[in-house]
DNA sequence: CCGTCATTTGTAATCGATTACATTTTGTTG
DNA sequence: CAACAAAATGTAATCGATTACAAATGACGG
C-alpha cells in the first residue's frame, strides 16, 4: 500500500479553508487574497498534493489530451513532427496520445473511438487517407472544430490545416533539374489515393509543361512514399526504352530506395542519373550521395498545427472559421544526388 | 450543443434495469442472465451509449493509459518499436502516451508527473539515462511494479526488462570482420553514460581479445548513436597514424554518418574500409552500400515489453518478481558494407 | 454608524461509472 | 411445498475536483 492519496480535502483541512478555495488557488489564483493564496500554496507544498486529473476531467467534461494520428510512425518524417508538437502541448498541460493508422484503410474508424470515449479533446491528423464517410461521422458527432490536419488534408472538407507548399516544392525540384541541363525527367509518385501525391505530381507536370519538356506516360511511376517502392520503380526505369536522365521522387524514402537499386545495377547517381527527393529528413544529408531534396519545415509544421488545435479547443472561433489552410514555404536543398548532365 | 451525452442511466432506463446491471453487462457479462444481457446490449446499441472513461477511471482509480518514454522519437529505431507496442496496448484498451526525453538529463523528472497526476498506470522506458535518484523517486511513490524497461535498462535497479543480447551482437560483428580478414578493428561507441554503450563495447573488446587482435586506444572512439557523431568519428579515423581497416559502430545511424563522411573523403566502403552497424533499421537495407549490421528484433522487443507491463498492471506478481531480464537473440545480417580485406 | 455594493470564502450539487451491500428471484431438496 | 442456498438484480455510497449559488466580510459614502 503506497502512501494514501492526498485529496483536495486534505489540503483544505491543512490550510484551514474550504475545498473550493483550494481549487480556486490552483486554477484562478487572482480570485483570492494574497494571504489565503499563500496559506493554500504552503499547504499544497507541505502535503505534496497533486490534482487528480481523472476527477478534474470528469467534472470539466474534457480529457486533457489530444490524439495524433499518424500513417506510419516508423517514418522519421512523422516522428520528428511529433517531437515538435509534443512540446507545444506539454506546455499547455495536454497529454499526447499517438495512434498509428498503419495505412489502415479498412474504414474501421478506430480514431473515432478516442473521441467517443472522451479520451481526447481534439486530434491532429497527419493522415489524409480518411474517407469522406469518416468525416460525416466526425461532424455528426460534433467533432468538427476539434480536428486539425497537418501535412496532409482532405479535399472538400473544411478543417483547419497546415501544410507545405507541395506544388511549389515539385516545381522547384523540376526547375533545378532543368537548370542542370536535364530534359527527360521522371517522377515517382506517392500512393494514388493520397492528396500529396496529387499536389506534387501537379506541380511536377505544370513545371514540365511550362519548360516545354518532353512528356512520356511511363515517366510517371506510381509509388507509395516507401523505400520499397523506390526500389521497384528502379526496375521499371531500368527497363525503359527511353530512359530519363533525372527522377524527382515524392519522398526522400523513395529516393533512397531508388538510388540503392540503381547503384546495385551499375547506374551511378548522380553521374548517370540525377535524383531529387522530397521532405529532407535528417538522413538525407548523410546518404551516399547526399540527397538533393525539398525541405519541409517540420518543426514549424508541428508547432503551427499544435497551436491551431489549441486555439480551436480554447474557443478562439475566429481560428475555426478561417478554413484557409496555412501553407508553409518549402526550400530546395542542393546536395550531391543531382548533377549537371554529362 | 452536440447531441446530449448518453449516460449509463439512460441505457438503464431504456433497458428497464438498474445502472448496476448495465455496468455489469459491460464489464462482467457472465454475471447476468442471457435474457437481461441481450436487453442491455440492445439498449446500448439503440442509444449509442459509450462509457465515459473519465468517470470510470476516477472510480476505478486508474488511468487506462501507459507512458512510453523515448530518448529520441526522431530515431526510426524507436518509433518502430512503438508501433509494435501500440498494437498490444490497443487490444487491451490502453491508450499510449508518448513522451520524448530529448536526451534531457537535467533531472527534472518530468515523466514522474505522469504518474503523480495519475495520467498513466505504468510506463515503458526506452531510455536508460534515468539516474538512480529518479529511481528513488519511483519507488518512494510506489511506482515500482509499474515500470518496464525495453532496450535500455539501469544497472542496479531491478525492474523487469526486455533487451537484445548486446554483448553477443558485438561479438558477432567483430567475428564477422575477423573472418573477412580484418585485424585492425575500431569501434564507435554510444554516449559514455549509456548502458548499451557499455555492453556493446564489452562484447567488442572481449571478442577482440579472444581473437588476439591488436589493441589501440584510439580505435575506441566515443560517439552518441547519432548520425553526426558518425561523421565526427570519420574525421578522427582519417587522421589516425595507424588506420583501422574496419569499424564496428554502436548504431546504424552512426554507421551512416561514418560512411557518408568517409566516402566524401575518398575512402570507399567497403573497398577501403569495412563498416558494421547495430540495429538493422529499415533503411539499412537501402543504404549505399547496403549496411551489414546486427539485427535487433524490434517487433518482439515492443511486444514483449508491452505484455510484461500488462502483466505487471494486472497483478501477475510472478512477473514482477522475476527480475531476470528477458534477453532476445540478435542476428548478423550480412550485406555489402563489410568485405574481405584486399 | 448604517446601508450598499464589491470582494472573498464556504456549502453542497454535480460530473458518470463502479461496486459493497441489500434485496429479490430462482433453483434445489427433503 | 417449505426451507434454504445460490444466482440475479437493485440501491446508494463512492471516486476527487469544480463551480453555481449562498453567505460572510470588507470598503466607502453619507
Amino acid at each position: 500500500m503506497g502512501p494514501k492519496t492526498i485529496r483536495i480535502r486534505d489540503v483544505a483541512k491543512a490550510a484551514g479553508v474550504s475545498t473550493a478555495t483550494v481549487s480556486r488557488a490552483i486554477s484562478n489564483p487572482e480570485l483570492l487574497t494574497e494571504a489565503t493564496r499563500d496559506v493554500v500554496f504552503e499547504a499544497i507544498r507541505s502535503t505534496g498534493y497533486r490534482v487528480n486529473k481523472a476527477a478534474r476531467n470528469l467534472r470539466k467534461r474534457q480529457a486533457g489530451a489530444v490524439l495524433i494520428l499518424v500513417p506510419n510512425l516508423g517514418n522519421p518524417f512523422f516522428s520528428q513532427i511529433i517531437a515538435g508538437m509534443s512540446e507545444a502541448f506539454a506546455q499547455r498541460d495536454y497529454s499526447i496520445l499517438v495512434a498509428d493508422t498503419m495505412g489502415n484503410r479498412s474504414g474501421d474508424d478506430q480514431f473515432m473511438d478516442y473521441f467517443l470515449d472522451s479520451r481526447v479533446d481534439g486530434m491532429i491528423c497527419l493522415d489524409g487517407g480518411l474517407t469522406l464517410q469518416d468525416f460525416g461521422q466526425l461532424e455528426a458527432n460534433g467533432m468538427a472544430g476539434r480536428v486539425v490536419f497537418a501535412c496532409e488534408w482532405v479535399d472538400g472538407a473544411s478543417f483547419p490545416s497546415v501544410r507545405s507548399d507541395n506544388v511549389e516544392g515539385a516545381r522547384l525540384a523540376v526547375r533545378h533539374l532543368y537548370e542542370l541541363g536535364h530534359r527527360k525527367i521522371a517522377h515517382i509518385t506517392g500512393p494514388h489515393d493520397n492528396i500529396l501525391t496529387g499536389a506534387r505530381r501537379q506541380g511536377m507536370v505544370e513545371e514540365r509543361t511550362r519548360l516545354g519538356l518532353p512528356v512520356r506516360d511511363e515517366w510517371i511511376i506510381r509509388g507509395d512514399f516507401s523505400l520499397e517502392s523506390g526500389r521497384e520503380a528502379a526496375e521499371k526505369i531500368l527497363k525503359m526504352e527511353e530512359r530519363p536522365t533525372a527522377v524527382f521522387c515524392a519522398s526522400d524514402q523513395v529516393a533512397f530506395g531508388l538510388i540503392s537499386a540503381l547503384t546495385a545495377n551499375g547506374v551511378r547517381v548522380p553521374e548517370d542519373m540525377s535524383v531529387v527527393g522530397f521532405d529532407d529528413i535528417e538522413l538525407s544529408d548523410f546518404y551516399v550521395p547526399a540527397l538533393t531534396t525539398i525541405r519541409q519545415d517540420r518543426p514549424a509544421l508541428g508547432l503551427k498545427a499544435a497551436s491551431l488545435l489549441l486555439d480551436c479547443l480554447n474557443g478562439k472561433t475566429s481560428m475555426i472559421q478561417s478554413a484557409e489552410p496555412v501553407v508553409l514555404d518549402v526550400e530546395l536543398v542542393v546536395r550531391q544526388s543531382a548533377a549537371r548532365i554529362q
